[in-house]
DNA sequence: TACATATGTAAGCAACGCTAACTTTCAAGA
DNA sequence: TCTTGAAAGTTAGCGTTGCTTACATATGTA
């Protein structure tokens, strides 16, 4: 009884949903026109509400967009703890899809992928902002950690992920933009292996 | 007779100077509110003029935009070229300068940085911005080919420029956005001497 | 059932992006 | 020097947006 048949949702004077739906209208128009473009008015039409509605639910413009941001970094928290997952604790294989999954999203996801580095407005120190950002850098120093075998506060071992975390954000950019060379779009797979199996991660025994 | 002094240039009908000063004002009003929260009539504000002049010099908003990040890059590319003018075509201090200049422009200008690698909007492949992009790229190949003393289009050499080029990027954004460590803030000369001297361009002449 | 609260609407304001139509200035040729 | 067209400003105004205020409706709990 709590399942609505997509029939009898209309017309519903409280929507029951909407903070949710915002958000996803949000990240929809925001991947289409990017971060500047979307309008608040916009998501309302896609919502099927009116204009005012956004307000019992949001502080402002900036908050929604603040909201759609947060749920993008869990997905990609996600997507990349569920990427290094499928591989064993110190298989350098593990190291690499973990990158390939900072990529993927980014490649995914563009225009939320730049959202995301590119807030600026209030969110300087947004301290839930920021527990995620850490949240997700996290990760790569604990999996980079496993993989040279010492305790994840291991300097050696954070600069590694700190080192690998930059490559892969830097690729991650310059992708998007095409402002690499043309033929070397598809690096991913062996120069991931390359730069961070060999170069920076030389070998967990050593 | 031409230079104008700061009196008698009040209350010309005709600016004169009009299509620059406002790149300079939406220079300022993006880097104090971001890319987003600029507005044109803000910046004629700032240039003393009507909210519609802007129009006999830009399409629209974007066009604007467009302008300030293409004047960002050349001030970006000069620098760089700067930097690694400072040492001769070997030393390994050339790279890390090349690094070093880039990360100090994007800490230097924050808003301006996320801006040129925030435009989605229309400008998804602007020949001007593209050229004005594969240019500052070819300045990091061309000083890691001298480098490694070969020659320009060394397959090496590219993969080399754009290893570098991808961790100066992120590690740039990383700054920005303090998603990394605090310790880690000033490690500029340090890692990028340890990873760009040692990891990714092991020896010139090996 | 009554009521506090949560969540929606309607109406309206100021600001903005942009256009249209007009005005002023400049520069170049007769 | 006078004319004239283009360049570069202005004013006025349209439609949209972000957001607020006041009001309406639904929901949960006593």
């Amino acid at each position: 009884m709590t399942s609505k048949s997509l029939v009898e949702v209309k017309k519903k004077y409280h929507h029951g949903d909407l903070r949710e739906q915002l958000l996803e209208a949000v990240r929809e128009l925001v991947e289409q026109h990017g971060p500047d473009d979307f309008s608040v008015a916009e998501a309302c039409r896609l919502a099927g509400v009116s204009t005012a509605a956004p307000y019992k639910h949001f502080r402002d413009r900036h908050d929604i967009l603040r909201g759609v941001v947060l749920l993008a970094m869990e997905r990609m928290r996600a997507a990349m703890q569920t990427a290094a997952d499928a591989y064993p604790p110190r298989d350098p294989k593990r190291i690499a899809a973990l990158g390939q999954a900072y990529v993927d999203f980014a490649r995914a996801e563009p225009g939320i992928f730049r959202t995301m580095f590119g807030l600026t407005e209030g969110h300087d120190d947004d301290p839930e902002l920021t527990r995620a950002g850490d949240e997700n850098c996290s990760i790569v120093e604990r999996v980079t950690a496993e993989h040279l075998g010492v305790a994840p506060d291991n300097p050696e071992a954070k600069l590694r992920a700190y080192a690998l975390w930059c490559f892969v954000h830097g690729h991650s950019f310059l992708c998007l933009d095409s402002k690499l060379p043309r033929e070397m779009s598809k690096i991913d797979e062996g120069m991931l292996m390359l730069l961070v199996g060999n170069a920076m991660l030389p070998s967990p025994k050593e």
